[in-house]
Parts: C-alpha cells; sequence; structure tokens
DNA sequence: GAAAAACATTGATAAATGTCAATCTTGATA
DNA sequence: TATCAAGATTGACATTTATCAATGTTTTTC
C-alpha cells in the first residue's frame, strides 16, 4: 500500500471534496486536512479489512472498490463502490471495527479521514450532521434496494439487472470494461460463476450483448430491459 | 386508526421513551410531547404507506410490525421491527416520501413524532445528532446483514434461520406464537409458501419442532441450530 | 519462455425449488 | 349456524439452479 503526498495540500484547494464537507469553514478545512491520508493502492489491495478496528472513513477519489462479507464457503459482495464516495461511513456509528471488507477492484486513490475528524465536526457543525444523516441513509437504502432487487428475480433477470446496474450506474455507457471475473459478478448477484457465465453466453448468442473478454457492449438494450424486469 | 390520549401527557415521565432522547433537556422533552402523536391500530393496519409523504417517524411501544416493499408479483418484508424501536428513520433523510410500508402485525401503539421536531432537535443538540447516526446505522448495518444470511441459504437453512431469529431476537424464548402467517413467513425469507410449509413439516417430523397452529416450540435448538447453518 | 495457477466455457446430470391441483382446516360473515 | 373465503398442507410434476467434469484460455510466476 503506497502513501503518496496528496497532489493538493489543502482540502480547501481539492477538486475531488466530497460534498459531506460543503458546509465547511476555512478553519475547519485546515483541520480536515490535517487529519486525513492519502492512499494509492492497487488492485486486489484491501483498503479495510472484515474486523479490524475503525481508524477512519475512506473517499474514494479515483477507481472502484467492492464491499464484501467473507465466509467459509463463500465470499458476498455488498456493493460495488464507484469514485467520490465515503466507504466504511456505516460501520463508524455502529460498530468499534469494520463489519465488511473494502477491496479496491482497480487501481485506487483515497483519503482517509481520521474517525476523531468525523466526530469533531459533527460535534462543531449541525449543517455536517445532516448530511452525514442523508448520505448514510442513501448508502443504507441504495444497498438494501439492491438487495431485494437481486432476491426477487431469477438468474437471468439478475444478469441483466447487474449489467444494466454497472452500464447505467457506474460507467453511464451501454459500453463498457467489467472491472470484476465472473466469480466477482456470480458473488454480487448470489449465483454460481458456471450459471453466470451460461446466461452471458445465452445474451451473446441472441445478439443481446456482445462480450469479449470483459469488453462489454450491450446492443439491445430494450430486450436486456424486458429480461431485467421479466426474466 | 385510532388515536388516543397518550397514558403519560409528558415524554418526560414517559417509560416507553426512545434511549434516541436520552440526551434531551427537559425543555426540548416538552417540545417533544407538543410534536408527537400518539396511536393505536389494530393487525394489518398501515402504520405508513409506500410513496406517501413522510410527515414523521414512527416510534413503536407495543406491538410488532413488519416493514415492507410491495410489487405486481409479491410483497417483500424487509424486516420485522419490535417495541421500542424507531421505524421509517431510514426514509426520513434520504427521501420525501418514504420508500417502505409499515404495517401492524399485531396490535399496536406508537409515537408518530414530526419529521420538523427530528430536524430541530438535530440542529439544537448534538448529542441528539450522534445518536441519531449510531441508531440509524445500526438499524440499516442490520437490515443488509439478514438481507446476506438469508440469501446465502438454501430453503432449510432459511427457515431456521428465521425460527432461531424469531426465538432469540423477538421473544427470547424457544416457545413463541408466531405473528405472521405462512405466507408472510415465506414473503420475509424469499420462498414460496408451500415450501415453508414443507419444511416446517419436516422439521416436526424429526422432533426439531413442535407445532400447533402458530403455536411454536423449538424442542432441539442445537439441531436447529446445526440446519441454520449447515442446511 | 515454460510451467503453473487462476479464470472462462460448455455439457451432462443431480439436486433444489417452483408450480399446479386437490384436500383439509380455520376464521370471518351473513 | 351455515356458508364462504382465506390459510394450511400434501403430492405429483415441471423448471430452475447447482454440481461435477472436461477442456480451452489467460495470467502469473519462476
Amino acid at each position: 500500500m503506497n502513501e503518496k503526498n496528496c497532489p493538493g495540500e489543502l482540502c480547501k484547494e481539492c477538486g475531488f471534496r466530497s460534498s459531506i464537507f460543503s458546509g465547511l469553514n476555512d478553519e475547519q478545512l485546515v483541520a480536515l486536512s490535517q487529519n486525513r491520508t492519502f492512499v494509492c493502492v492497487t488492485k486486489g489491495d484491501y483498503i479495510v479489512k472484515q474486523g479490524s478496528p475503525i481508524e477512519g472513513v475512506a473517499f474514494l477519489r479515483k477507481g472502484l472498490a467492492k464491499i464484501t462479507r467473507t465466509n467459509i464457503h463463500r465470499e458476498q459482495i455488498i456493493r460495488i463502490v464507484s469514485p467520490r464516495e465515503f466507504v466504511g461511513l456505516l460501520s463508524v456509528f455502529s460498530s468499534p471495527t469494520f463489519q465488511y471488507n473494502i477491496i479496491a477492484i482497480e487501481d485506487c486513490e483515497y483519503c482517509m479521514v481520521s474517525k476523531q475528524q468525523i466526530m469533531d465536526l459533527l460535534s462543531k457543525n449541525q449543517a455536517f450532521a445532516k448530511i452525514l444523516l442523508e448520505k448514510i441513509s442513501q448508502i443504507s437504502d441504495a444497498a438494501i434496494t439492491i438487495r431485494l432487487d437481486i432476491a426477487l428475480r431469477q438468474l437471468r433477470g439478475r444478469v441483466a439487472f447487474i449489467l444494466c446496474f454497472f452500464a447505467n450506474e457506474i460507467y453511464q455507457s451501454q459500453k463498457f470494461t467489467l472491472p470484476i471475473s465472473r466469480r466477482e459478478l456470480a458473488d454480487l448477484i448470489d449465483m454460481r460463476v458456471e450459471n453466470v457465465v451460461r446466461i452471458l453466453s445465452e445474451l451473446r448468442r441472441d445478439n443481446i450483448l456482445r462480450i469479449e473478454g470483459n469488453a462489454f457492449e450491450i446492443i439491445d438494450p430494450e430486450r436486456l430491459k424486458w429480461i431485467k424486469e421479466h426474466g
């Protein structure tokens, strides 16, 4: 895990700064600068490890990460985190240790803001508390909704669902390079690898999808949407 | 939906008061008393309706409720809420309308605290903000964990899981009267009614469970736990 | 660059789950 | 109390999903 200097010295001047910090005054922004660490990691590295004590919250600047829960038998992927999102926010307030792993699925850059700093801002800035509440609610709402959406569907529908998710939510494009393996895709939508592959092959055969390795293109979004809703 | 007077006039004197309000001063407790409505509903009544504007947050005094999401094809039960819990907390901060239904599965008594009142306390009392953050985090963490736990298991394991849940989390007893129908049980653990019934019958035949209508008794907790973990 | 490991793909088959139909039980309603 | 509606239960069967095995492909490692 490499630590580099933050490209901008001060959070105040940071173009990546999270909307969570929009209500801070200059003094508070300086304090923030002093209580965060800029970190670079490569694909596959842990950003946060399940069970380890919570030292802070990570703000993802670049790259995608997965939030997972591990088990003797399998790994469950809870959600995919895109740049400009906070990760680990949930655990901070509900537990002294991280409940989940956060693992880079691309090379990532993030700022680790200390827990103490979050708590400080919380007591000094009411607007910050409100924004934090909103963020946390949104994040958990989204996580629960995705789980329910997956549970609702059978396998074809799940694959269609997650492909639409990557196209619409993550890449805003019908053409994208999937950052995760078939196994991870399976772990994300509660399936077996073989079934993921089989269904992807079907979608390709039916000219709904173009696949070359991890390069995906949705060539018939309408039919894919239909499968997502009814299949 | 009946509205009765609150047994105690003032929240200050309320034996049911949520730990969320532990940090309030007298003045704030008086304000709370003036901005909440005491409500009684009977089994089956809606406490909150999916899609309706959020007027406030319900604190459950008595009775159990289910949080659900409805769909053309089926109802998904997200979680069961026990007395002394807040419900609808998530949506308050993430959306102008309720994302879920909250429906009484027993006769219920609850206090509806206005959204405005929550927001007011939030800006006046920092400790309140922290406690609220903790509660919300705990609630959503628990909801996500249950969903993951269910997704992990096959049907026998799911049934065992939910029976243990009712025995340990809700009733703290191996003997309890299930407040929901077989269909609702199915909706709670992503199964079909027939399969729930079938597996319950198996558990009874194997002398793990005693069932008479909705009266349940777990007579072999060890084996049930084994099925929950491995079955 | 060769060997090994991990990943991807497909088919055959077993196991799990869903569907349909029939019957029985219970609770609600007139 | 008789009737009806909803819930519960079981069996037979269809469909979906998981497992196992074999093979090809890509990536990593030495």
